[in-house]
DNA sequence: TTCCAAAAGATTGTGTACAATGTAATTGTA
DNA sequence: TACAATTACATTGTACACAATCTTTTGGAA
């Protein structure tokens, strides 16, 4: 175990490695399931701020998200291409764009409850364990979930 | 607390999510650190096992990373241009290519130790915590540091 | 010795991410 | 009430990330 001056640069002694290593494993271990629903993981989680919240802005699911215009405004159009999501200006406010679920987006709900119980089991963490990476996740993020 | 049978599908009831999202902002967080080194969190990651080991394959580099021929092909390309490292076939087996750090990219680790010190502060984990958090990545990817 | 399968990188195409900037609508204020 | 600042979203440019596929080199078996 040497500790010289260079040490804090071995990538064995980062945190944040293993965390960037982590999510970019997870999205892919996402992908065959998501497939089967034609969405990307991106795609899923904002369908999944939307099925619960029905209708909502582009900066609302951003702030849920950590997300910006830059990223959301494709992947908006990209889902409303398929069919599962509509985008209309608000009437109040112009400004606003107001993102809501289709029919058809509510049905995907229903195959996607599937995803979480197929990618659950190929956590490695027993219960305590993944509550506590949970809850040290969002210190980390300093906040609690930005959705609740 | 709800627990209907769409709750699983509750953003704030991912594990996966806070795992990207922190991912995402940690990299948001380096980037005015690294940006005063001409480099990426990529090419960041990519420096650092280059710094330890001084020459190794494309295959090596994409293993510690969990990176594939795709992304770093033009990342090393782009680190070659800006001078920290070459790129030359293997004499012994052509199929190879040896990435070799330069004297201009081990110059750089000297700049490099103040981004771990910086990047310290701004973690709202105490010790204890930030080891567990550590513990429980590997053990979620499955494994230790395949650049130990 | 041929020749086929495997290995190492490179390339292509799609989809994020995000900083920086642009545009239009709205709001606050002198 | 003008008009400057703010807000919401879109656009542009750069840089990953990875699946799928291609090319070249190598090693092994017939």
């Amino acid at each position: 175990m040497e500790d010289n001056k260079y040490s804090c640069l071995e990538l064995k002694n980062q945190l944040c490695f293993p965390l960037y290593a982590c999510a970019k494993e997870v999205v892919r271990a996402y992908k065959p399931y998501l497939s089967a629903l034609d969405l990307t993981y991106t795609q899923y989680i904002t369908m999944m701020v939307l099925w619960e919240k029905k209708q909502m802005n582009v900066k609302e699911i951003g702030r849920c998200l950590y997300l910006d215009s830059g990223t959301l405004t494709p992947l908006l159009k990209k889902l409303e291409s398929k069919g599962y999501i509509s985008r209309h200006r608000s009437k109040a406010d112009e400004r606003n764009l107001l993102i809501s679920i289709t029919d058809e987006g509510m049905k995907l709900r229903d195959k996607a409850v599937a995803v979480p119980r197929e990618m659950s089991k190929c956590v490695k963490l027993d219960k305590d364990e993944a509550k506590e990476l949970y809850r040290l996740l969002y210190k980390f993020l300093d906040n609690n979930c930005n959705c609740e």
